[in-house]
DNA sequence: ATCCGAAATGTAAGCGTTGACATTTCCATT
DNA sequence: AATGGAAATGTCAACGCTTACATTTCGGAT
């Protein structure tokens, strides 16, 4: 059996409200008595139990983070960000899988409603109405992180811009020579950002009056084998279309692609050039080194929390609403050659 | 304010044991009162409050997993092992990560243990004998995976057989033709898996009649940069030394390797094979595609909540101790050349 | 010495469940 | 119709902690 308050309390010859006291308010507790439960405390051993306190307060030290898939790769830099802020204010995280399905999704939500999370951070591809029933009954604040608000209920969300991103891409591609530039795009339907991304890049084609040529676009789910087989889709149909630069919505698309090239023995950059998007760890391990944009995944994750303890301390479930971009910055490496 | 057992029990018109009892034990509730209760809960939106239930039975539905490092390349797989795993038997998982960091990861025990969890995954370079008071004292069961007891308690053990793996790599090169092989090591003082590979290297070479020279080993921690460094070392040493073939005890430090070779303008196979170890994802997203040996870390993780469900079952602390060996595999692909 | 307010500590109820035990209901026997 | 026992339900304390409120202690001002 475990040391409890009490255990402590008589050992200490105090009441259990002074050790909890000694806990909680220390400032309140005379510094004799203080040091005194201390040493007991430590002699003891005793660790306060999180779930009786959880219980007692009627909140736990706990915010939720719903994610759309462990192994997605931008999800350890994202978690890394939520944990260290959340930790500096002494909070504890919860992790829900959401295994990319809007059923898991929702789930998600009440169980960890039944957490008493003081908080939520949900991040998924998409955020849909009919989240709005869940979303409005919830009491407790929810951050939006990586994703594009489009139900009802307002939310904060934490992102980069993504239009903006993918249209200085295209213009870096432009700079460097390039005018006959094919997307890998994020399956449109199921997707705002997707849509994001390729509206940017349909806007960077405009702005420098290369027109849009929808042969030149393929779709994916953001994995590498997505990547592949867009990559392959585009291959086929030349000669009907010629590309010499690429942008894909994800480094792992990109590196699909690039496998794909390589497969066909096309070089990267020489024969082709690629970008990708997210700047993930492993865009500098590869060969050639990746030229992508950078997502600041801890700082979203961070900023979100931040927004959180905001709103949970001003018990609001809505402080100030609204999309807050965080900067991304284009990395330039080696996937990309200078046509002159 | 959520609603409670009670106020279900109130709107049903039964007791609160009655509605804890559709919970739990609907056997033992009429037919009847069963679909009352249970439309009734479904009217109100009852979500039953965890953290209670937890302090009621004095234990959660919960296991903990101590992870060095969330940015792992490989916890990702791992994870994903444990939570399906889990997930299956009821069980939720609270991550703590501890940073790589010895205090940390102490701490890590008693912040889980303050959340009442059933069991603990641990995941650590290195379990030490500083770990068995803490260990010992811990009335829940404990399961240690990619990690090789040390301590005095006795912990079961889930990994793959690193020395027999590192073996059959170093035997796989020479079957190739390679006698030249250099080892990137984990940094041997801190780490019984980086130990276990170096050994596997120095029986594979003895094996094959190839006599072991120090000066063909360099070590470091795992990571891309490392591998980078330590290749880097190698090469320094040329021609002092000549290398056909590098094995590294990591795929993230086989990726710096390679990298550093090919900022020397060198060839991976060409002009140098190269193998790693875990099979992570990207194992096969790069060019050229890594051959390595794969763990399996979901596998692994599955074996490990499996064992720690049986042990918390049978309130044993330590049910079948001991090392469980999961079968490891020598993935072929494309950075090893053969020699004529 | 006396009194007062502040400081320190104690008391007890309550957080939402569960589970041992007690009570009631119901049905099959007789 | 009476009875026994199983089935269904209810009562209440307990889980470990916090917190509002009550009580005691203390030090200074009178």
């Amino acid at each position: 059996m475990r040391v409890t308050i009490r255990d402590v309390a008589n050992a200490a010859g105090v009441s259990a409200a002074t050790v909890s006291r000694v806990l909680n308010r220390p400032d309140l507790v005379d510094s004799e008595t203080l040091d005194r439960v201390r040493s007991v405390m430590e002699m003891m051993e005793y660790h306060p139990n999180a779930i009786a306190r959880g219980l007692s307060v009627r909140r736990s030290e706990t915010i939720g983070l719903i994610v759309p898939g462990i192994t997605d790769l931008f999800f350890n830099e994202l978690y890394k960000g939520i944990d260290q802020e959340s930790q500096r204010h002494g909070l504890k995280v919860l992790l829900y899988d959401s295994e990319h399905s809007r059923e898991r999704a929702l789930e998600g939500f009440s169980f960890l409603g039944g957490y008493q999370v003081a908080g939520i951070i949900f991040t998924s591809k998409l955020v849909t109405e009919d989240y709005d029933p869940i979303l409005q009954r919830l009491d407790i604040p929810v951050a939006l992180t990586l994703t594009q608000r489009t139900s009802k209920t307002p939310l904060p969300a934490f992102r980069v811009d993504d239009v903006r991103a993918t249209f200085e891409l295209v213009a870096y591609l432009v700079s460097r020579g390039h005018r006959q530039i094919g997307m890998i795009a994020g399956k449109q339907s199921d997707d705002s950002t997707g849509q994001l991304r390729l509206r940017g890049y349909e806007q960077g084609l405009q702005h420098f009056g290369i027109p849009f040529d929808p042969r030149l676009v393929e779709y994916g789910q953001y994995r590498f084998d997505d990547g592949y087989a867009a990559m392959q889709r585009l291959l086929d149909k030349q000669p009907d279309i010629t590309l010499t630069a690429v942008c894909a919505a994800a480094d792992e698309m990109a590196l699909g692609a690039i496998r794909c090239l390589n497969d066909h023995g096309l070089r990267v950059p020489e024969d082709m050039s690629v970008v990708g998007f997210d700047d993930l760890p492993i865009a500098r391990m590869v060969t050639p080194r990746l030229t992508t944009v950078a997502q600041p995944f801890a700082d979203i994750g961070a900023e979100a929390v931040r927004w959180l303890v905001e709103a949970i301390a001003d018990n609001t479930t809505s402080a100030e609403v609204g999309d807050y971009f965080l900067p991304h910055r284009i990395v330039e490496r080696e996937s990309v050659r200078t046509i002159m």
